[in-house]
Order: structure tokens, then C-alpha cells, then sequence
RNA sequence: GGGCGGCUAGCUCAGUCGGGAGAGCGCCAGCUUGACAUGCUGGAGGUCGUAGGUUCGAUCCCUGCGCCGCCCACCA
């Protein structure tokens, strides 16, 4: 074996022989309890990143763990299609050779997009190879296969036959860039600092039932409203004001006037009229906001659209401002107010806009025809699910995230204006008949016209993501490994899209198949840069996990991923940490090469008899490590199970067990070797879900037929716990600790010097203490000497100063440490209230603390 | 505007019955130790954001406040 542990070297053999050995492959016929993950599909817009590996790497633990207690386990990968953000990713690469979608037309587009998938397609495939993770590639799918694309069919036709999908003119979230609607989830708010203007709307004198002048705050028959956006005035058809206003109330039922335009305005009274904005009075836009558009309806307001898809201005007849974008529109009209004498004021405001989160263009809510599905009943179905705790979520606090998200929820618009995606299943014959269809139709179903025509949009990628549980394993077709396989066990997902996913993917289960998807839903934590911004590759902050790969190894990655993506708060990305963990890697190697390089062919066992205090003690923590690692698998709290293997393997066995052990070792002791190799064959396979490559690595070597550790049960305690010998060397480590300490704080040489103890240990502690510490062991007390305080006894260096100045740090923690037990023993609240058992155990603190300051008390 | 999370050593983070504050990295000092210098030994370093409250006892529970971050939200 070399003395140091490559990476690089290891670990991409092992992957073939994984997959070489259909280890990963599931066997729906198996009599196995079944375990199954559906990877979240990545986007096939570009190559994974950080968020990918360390979500992959929590997959991965289950998977493996899983495996390895007796489960067929299915972890299916895939690919999403990512409609709108694809088709913005090749619109960007046209962009850059100076063309544009148009102009190569749909064809040459649509073969760029087929020949994008199938590279990007490849190379996430081979990441998450390189990563370890133990998905089965023979079961691959992405959401435009065509398998897939049937599924999508058959959930829309389901929805459209129950009525829940419907087709309307509705105000709608519309990225001018991207000339599509898109869904409220899919607005991303940034703040934006605009002017706030005032305006007057004249009123036409008389209008009312009482007329008085002056509202608003001026002396003129006139109302004043305040718009960020006085462009869309152009599409105004009313003002509202508050019900209850008592400025207001007398002109309720009569008219403004629109400055520029001349349109007469109903005013009208709504409770969504917020008196305290502004002066309580607000023009209604319902072509162009939400809000006004819910007023227009309420009170049979006119709708005006006044901009074409481009978020130009429509307004044929106001020919000033026809064609202009919209921000030039805003300029004169601005313009125009102010030499009208409408125009009252204009100040600095600061509010949210919307943009498209994939583009980044500001978003104008626009009228137009979209498909709907109605959120009613499902939300219902998803809030009764939780309410029967059919959904565990991890950490619990996300439930709300998506409870809340339910009970507020509104129709769902899944229409898409784009190039790319699954194109919606609805057809219009000749003769007018509207149908959806699951199979291409070839004629009217009603009057068998074959002139047919599909409807042009696509849907919402979302929509095809949300089946991705079932769709994947079969359905709608009825497949054995959609019977083996459903409801599969574990999503695993980054919080920003649990409700564009998670939710979805919930309601459609339960909708389509009559149960949840899932029955553990596991949110990992973001992984940010260094600097505390967002990861991202037009920042400048991406990191490739490749890199890292090549670097640290993908064992080193994904120890750490375990270690931080279940943190309640976002983890930076910190490649110290990554370091850590390969050195842990070249840590169990080398601890490997040692144990092996005294051992024979056959494989040595624990034996029954003859163990040393040492092997029990190290049995012991290894009884315990087991069940702490195994408990925080199963509680979703990995950080506890990594720590718990590193801190065992590294500074129980390899610092104490190791080290006391050479000796015997070495000479071929039976039970040192025994003991040694169990440690490392139950440690190996503790350690696999979390870093499969160096451990499957080692595990070949230890002696012995070996299988693949994903074959290999998952170890259980052996009821080895053993308080005595744990007493035991808890008094031989302190021991040697405060021999090293008082050598170093003498200037003392590294080895040499006599210990004598006053109570002897146990006598083959005693010695190990000698061979730990370096010193060798007197039959009477050193003079002069120095005392020690965890024992009675005294220790002399060859050369060292005398033992009072090694004393001061000691004597000084000591006392502090005492003054607060005696301070807390001295409180009476504490001896009547406190337990009794924490009582005894302060007194016991006290007669410990007083001893051991009164053997280092200066003569 | 509502909600959630965070604030613990120089840095990144653990700390899931309230009872002696931890790790990794970094720092200081010393080691060619028969597995490992990707190592070994020893050490320094924290009033656990802040102000109160509950309690015999609070990093942990409650309340207010201050920053930082995220999510949701139809005040134009």
C-alpha cells in the first residue's frame, strides 16, 4: 500500500465495478421491503453545481444505508426539460452569433434544443458518476421522453375532463422578453426606487348625487391619484375609492375625466382601496395590474389593453404614444401632464416590482387567453394529507412553508407562450368542437372533422415536473415497478422550490395515484460562496464540484455535504472543511496499511478470551458509535453520525487504541489483531453511505472474502458496552495527558523520566502508561518530583525545572472550577430543588476538585 | 405588512431531556515517534447578539430590541 491515499486513483474504478456488478440496479420482483428515491431532476440547462452534489450526497446515504439494512432499494435519476429556461439558454447562444430564433425558424431551433439535451444530458449523467451516487442508469428518464410526454397528456386530459382546467382571459404575469405568461411562483420581487406621481382626474361637475368641490385636497372638482406606473392610464377605466371615506362618498356613482385621453371614468367604492395610501383615491388599470383587475370585475368595469406582447404601447388611436416601450411612453406622458397642469407632484418611492425569474426582464401584467387549473380541491387534498401525517418533513418547520403557501393559494396558470415544452392537448376542429386528447386524434371525436388544430401554447414546466414520482415508473401505464415502487420514500430538495415542486409533485400523487408521492420529504440547506453571496456562474461565485472531485476527492465532498446540508441556516462553502475530510480519507488508510501489515491471510476474529482492557474499551465506543451513527441516519440529522464515525475512528481508535496497541500488534496478538480488524470492518462499513469510494477500497483489503459493502449488512451493536473499562482508560488518558503536559511545561526532552504512582492502576494500564507517556515506571516516589493532580503520584524529567511553576495554569483552573461548585453547593434552593442524582454528582465534583488541588498544594 | 431562520473561538460550523462551552481550519510551542508531516504532542483563544423574565440553576424556555438572510403578500 502507498503511504498516502489517492483519490483519483480509487475512486473512478470502483464506479465501474458498481455498475459493472448492476449493483444500483432495482429488482421490482424482489422480496426485499422497498426503498425508493426519484432524483430531482436537474435542468438540462447546464452542468450540475454545488447544490446538485450535496443534494445527490444526502440521496446517496439513504440509498446506500438502505441497501445495507436489507432493502431493494430504486434510486432514479432523470433529467427536467426546463422549458422556458432552456429555450432562454440557446435564445442567449443564438444571441451571441447574432441570430435569433425567428430567424433560423422552429426546426433549426428545435433540432439546436435536441442536440443541447443530449450533450448537457450526458455530462450531468457522468457527474453524478463521478460523484458515487448509486442511481440506476438503466432506469433513466427525462420529462420529454416519450414515455413521459404521454404521462403529461394523461394528467391534463384527467383535469380537463373533472373541469378544473379552463381556459380564460385573466390578468396574468407577462414577460414582455419572453413573450409568455408565467406563474405567480415564478416572479422573482426586487425592490426598485421609481417616482410616485399625483395626478388629477377632473370630475365631470354634476356626475354625483352631491357635488361639492374640492376633494382630493385641491381646490378644483377634481380627484387626485398616485400611480408609479402613469403610462397605464392610457388603459384606465375607472377610480375607486374606499367605501367608508368620507372625502370620497359624494362622488361615488359619478365620473372623472382621463387627463389625455378624455375617457370618462366611473367612481366607484371597493374595500380594496386603501384609504391611507396617497389620498385614498386610485385609478383602475384592470388591463394592467392585478388588483384593479379583481375592481373591474367586481364593478363591470371596462378592460382596456394598451400594450402589445413586446410591452410595447398599443394605442392606435393616441398616436403619440402608439409603438413606444413602455418606459418612453411613461416620459411623455409624464411629460404631457405636467404642460396639462394635471401633473401635481412626483417623489421618490420605493416599492417591489416583478421580473421574470428566468430573464430578469420587468414583468407587465397583461390580459390574456391562458389555461388555468383550479387549486381548490387540491390544496384541499394536500392540507387533509398532512393533517393525517401522511407527509414527514425534515426539519418539521417546512410543513408551514407549504400549509401556508395552500391556504392562500389561487388557480394555478399553466399556459406557456414558447418554442419548447409539452405542447397542451387540446384540439378545435372545423366545425368549432373543442376537446383534449390523451392519443394524436385524427379526427373530431363529435363530427368527425379531421381538419384539427392544436392549441398553440405549451405548459408550465412544472406541470410535467409534478408527476415526476409516478410518471418515472411507468405511469399511466400500469408497470410492475409502479407497483413495486410507489409511493416512493424520500424526496430530498432545496427549499426554494417547495412549493414550485414539492407541492405539485404532492397534489398530483394524490390526484393521479390516491396517495402521497412520498412519505419523508428531506430540505437540504444553500450552499452560498465563501463571501456569503449566492453560488452562481454569472456572479463569478460558482464552484464546480468537479473540481473538487479532482482536488479532494468525491468521498471528501460528500462527508462534508452530510456534515452541513441539514443546517437550520444556509452553510457557506468552506473548502477547509472539504480538506478536512480527505485527510480523514488518508487517515483510515493509513491506519489500514497498519493493522494489515502484521496480519495474515486468514481473517482474525475477536476472541472470547484474553482481551486487555484497551479492546474492551475500544468494543465498547465501538457499540456506542454504532448506535449514535445509526440513530442520526435514521433522524435525518447527519452532521451527528459524521461526527460521530470521524471522532471515533480518528481520536478513539487511531490516537488511543492504535497507538497502545502497536506493541501487540507487531508481537501477533491475537486479540489485538482480532479487535483491530473488527473495528475497521464495522468503522468501513459505517462510514460507506457517507464516503463509498475509500471505504470499499479498504474493506477489499482487509483480509477475507469481501463483498461489495452496499451487499454487506449494516453493522449492530454487540453488546459490547463495558463502563469499566471505559472508567478504566478514561483514568489511563487522563493520566498520560497530564504526564505530557507537565514534560512539555517543564522544557522537559520528548521521552524519559520516572512515573511513580502512589494507588497502581491496573498493572497493564499502568504500563501502557509508561509506553504512552515516554516514562518509565518506579517503584517509589521521584525526588524532587512533580505531583500530579488526576492520580496520586509524581513524575521527574531528566532535565526540567522544578514542578511548582507547571502547576500554576492547573491550580488555577482547578480553583475556579471549585468556587462555583462550592458556590452552588452553598445554595440552598439548589440542595431542596435540584435532583438528587445532580446533587450527588456536584459533591462528587467537590471531592474530586479538592483532592486534586491538595496533591498539587505547594509544600 | 406577515412569517421563518441565524447571531456560539480569528474563520466555517456543531451543541435535539435546562445541570461541568465543542469540532475542523487558522494561531503559538515542540517533534525525521517503525501507519500517516494529508502526521504526532502540548497550548492559547468564547461575559454563547442585546435587555429583561421564568427557574435552585439559562447558550438552551418566554418577552422586547438590534443587526443579517430567506419566504409569503393585490398599498396603487
Amino acid at each position: 500500500m502507498a503511504t498516502a491515499y489517492d483519490p483519483g486513483a480509487v475512486e473512478p474504478g470502483w464506479y465501474e465495478r458498481w455498475e459493472a456488478a448492476g449493483l444500483f440496479r432495482a429488482d421490482p420482483r424482489s422480496p426485499k421491503p422497498r426503498y425508493s428515491i426519484a432524483l430531482p431532476p436537474p435542468n438540462v440547462t447546464g452542468e450540475l453545481h454545488m447544490g446538485h452534489a450535496v443534494n445527490a450526497a444526502l440521496q446517496d446515504v439513504w440509498a446506500r444505508y438502505r441497501r445495507m439494512t436489507g432493502y431493494e432499494v430504486l434510486w432514479l435519476p432523470g433529467t427536467d426539460h426546463a422549458a422556458i429556461a432552456t429555450q432562454n439558454v440557446i435564445e442567449r447562444q443564438l444571441a451571441e452569433e447574432g441570430t435569433t430564433k425567428e430567424r433560423i425558424g422552429r426546426e433549426a431551433f428545435q433540432a439546436r434544443v435536441e442536440r443541447w439535451y443530449r450533450e448537457v444530458g450526458q455530462t450531468i449523467i457522468s457527474q453524478f458518476r463521478e460523484l458515487g451516487a448509486s442511481l440506476d442508469f438503466s432506469r433513466t428518464r427525462f420529462t420529454m421522453d416519450r414515455g413521459y410526454v404521454r404521462a403529461v397528456r394523461t394528467a391534463f386530459v384527467h383535469y380537463y375532463e373533472k373541469g378544473w382546467l379552463y381556459r380564460g382571459p385573466r390578468i396574468v404575469n407577462w414577460c414582455p422578453r419572453c413573450q409568455s405568461a408565467i406563474s405567480d411562483l415564478e416572479v422573482e420581487w426586487r425592490e426598485h426606487t421609481d417616482l410616485l406621481y399625483s395626478i388629477r382626474y377632473p370630475v365631470v361637475p354634476g356626475s354625483a348625487a352631491v357635488s361639492t368641490p374640492g376633494p382630493g385636497g385641491g381646490e378644483g372638482p377634481w380627484l387626485v391619484i398616485a400611480t408609479v406606473r402613469p403610462e397605464t392610464m392610457l388603459a384606465d377605466t375607472g377610480v375607486a375609492v374606499h367605501p367608508g371615506d368620507e372625502r370620497y362618498r359624494h362622488l361615488v356613482g359619478g365620473y372623472a375625466v382621463l387627463p389625455l385621453v378624455g375617457r370618462r371614468l366611473p367612481i366607484v367604492a371597493d374595500e380594496a382601496v386603501e384609504p391611507e395610501f396617497g389620498t385614498g383615491a386610485l385609478k383602475v388599470t384592470p388591463g394592467h395590474d392585478p388588483l384593479d383587475w379583481e375592481i373591474g370585475r367586481r364593478h363591470g368595469l371596462a378592460v382596456v389593453g394598451a400594450m402589445h406582447p413586446d410591452g410595447r404601447m398599443n394605442v392606435p388611436d393616441l398616436p403619440e404614444y402608439d409603438g413606444l416601450p413602455a418606459l418612453e411612453a411613461r416620459e411623455r406622458v409624464v411629460r404631457d401632464l405636467r404642460a396639462g397642469g394635471y401633473l401635481v407632484d412626483a417623489r421618490p418611492y420605493v416599492h417591489q416590482v416583478g421580473h421574470c425569474d428566468r430573464c430578469g426582464t420587468v414583468l407587465e401584467p397583461m390580459v390574456s387567453e391562458q389555461w388555468w387549473l383550479r387549486m381548490d380541491e387540491l390544496a384541499r387534498r394536500c392540507q387533509e394529507a398532512s393533517a393525517r401525517g401522511e407527509v414527514r418533513w425534515h426539519p418539521p418547520r417546512f410543513e408551514r412553508t407549504y400549509l401556508d403557501w395552500l391556504a392562500g393559494i389561487r388557480d394555478w396558470c399553466v399556459s406557456r407562450q414558447l418554442w419548447l415544452g409539452h405542447r397542451i392537448p387540446v384540439y378545435t376542429c372545423g366545425n368549432g368542437h373543442v376537446f383534449a386528447s390523451v392519443e394524436e386524434p385524427e379526427r373530431c371525436p363529435t363530427c368527425g372533422d379531421g381538419m384539427l388544430a392544436q392549441d398553440p401554447d405549451v405548459l408550465d414546466t412544472w406541470f410535467s415536473s409534478a408527476l415526476w414520482p409516478f410518471a418515472t415508473l411507468g405511469w399511466p401505464e400500469d408497470t410492475e415497478d409502479l407497483r413495486a415502487f410507489y409511493p416512493t420514500s424520500l424526496n430530498v430538495t432545496a427549499r426554494d422550490i417547495i412549493n414550485l415542486w414539492v407541492t405539485r409533485m404532492i397534489f398530483s400523487g394524490l390526484e393521479l395515484m390516491g396517495e402521497v408521492p412520498f412519505g419523508d420529504v428531506m430540505i437540504n440547506a444553500t450552499v452560498l460562496a465563501p463571501d456569503g453571496r449566492r453560488m452562481s456562474k454569472s456572479l463569478g461565485t460558482g464552484v464546480d464540484p468537479r473540481e473538487i472531485v479532482r482536488r479532494y476527492g468525491a468521498d471528501a465532498l460528500r462527508a462534508w455535504a452530510a456534515q452541513v446540508a441539514m443546517s437550520s441556516q444556509d452553510v457557506r462553502y468552506d473548502e477547509t472543511r472539504i480538506e478536512g475530510f480527505r485527510r480523514f480519507a488518508n487517515k483510515l488508510w493509513n491506519a489500514t496499511r497498519r493493522v494489515l501489515s502484521d496480519l495474515e491471510d486468514t481473517p482474525p476474529s475477536v476472541p472470547e478470551t484474553g482481551l486487555g482492557l484497551m479492546d474492551r474499551w475500544i468494543l465498547s465506543r465501538l457499540d456506542h458509535t454504532v448506535a449514535t451513527v445509526t440513530e442520526h441516519i435514521e433522524d435525518f440529522t447527519f452532521t451527528g453520525s459524521v461526527s460521530a464515525i470521524y471522532d471515533f475512528a480518528w481520536h478513539e481508535f487511531c490516537d488511543w487504541y492504535l497507538e497502545a496497541a502497536k506493541p501487540r500488534l507487531r508481537a501477533g496478538d491475537p486479540a489485538a489483531q482480532g479487535v483491530a480488524t473488527q473495528v475497521l470492518d464495522v468503522v468501513l462499513r459505517l462510514l460507506h453511505p457517507f464516503m463509498p469510494f475509500v471505504t470499499e477500497e479498504l474493506w477489499h483489503r482487509l483480509p477475507g472474502e469481501r463483498d461489495f459493502l452496499v451487499r454487506v449488512p449494516w453493522p449492530r451493536p454487540m453488546g459490547r458496552r463495558d463502563p469499566e473499562a471505559e472508567a478504566a482508560v478514561g483514568r489511563l488518558i487522563a493520566l498520560v495527558e497530564e504526564v505530557r503536559r507537565a514534560r512539555q511545561a517543564a522544557g522537559a526532552p520528548r521521552r524519559g523520566g520516572s512515573l511513580w504512582l502512589e494507588e497502581p492502576l491496573e498493572p497493564e494500564l499502568a504500563s501502557l502508561a509508561g509506553e504512552l507517556a515516554a516514562v518509565e515506571l518506579v517503584a517509589s516516589a521521584p525526588e524532587p518530583g512533580i505531583a500530579l493532580s488526576q492520580v496520586a503520584g509524581r513524575v521527574a524529567f531528566p532535565t526540567a525545572g522544578p514542578g511548582e511553576p507547571v502547576h500554576r495554569a492547573t491550580r488555577r483552573r482547578l480553583e475556579q472550577e471549585l468556587e462555583r461548585v462550592r458556590a452552588r453547593l452553598a445554595n440552598p434552593g439548589f440542595l431542596e430543588r435540584a435532583p438528587a442524582p445532580v446533587v450527588e454528582k456536584e459533591r462528587g465534583r467537590l471531592a474530586e476538585l479538592e483532592a486534586a488541588l491538595e496533591r498539587i498544594r505547594p509544600a
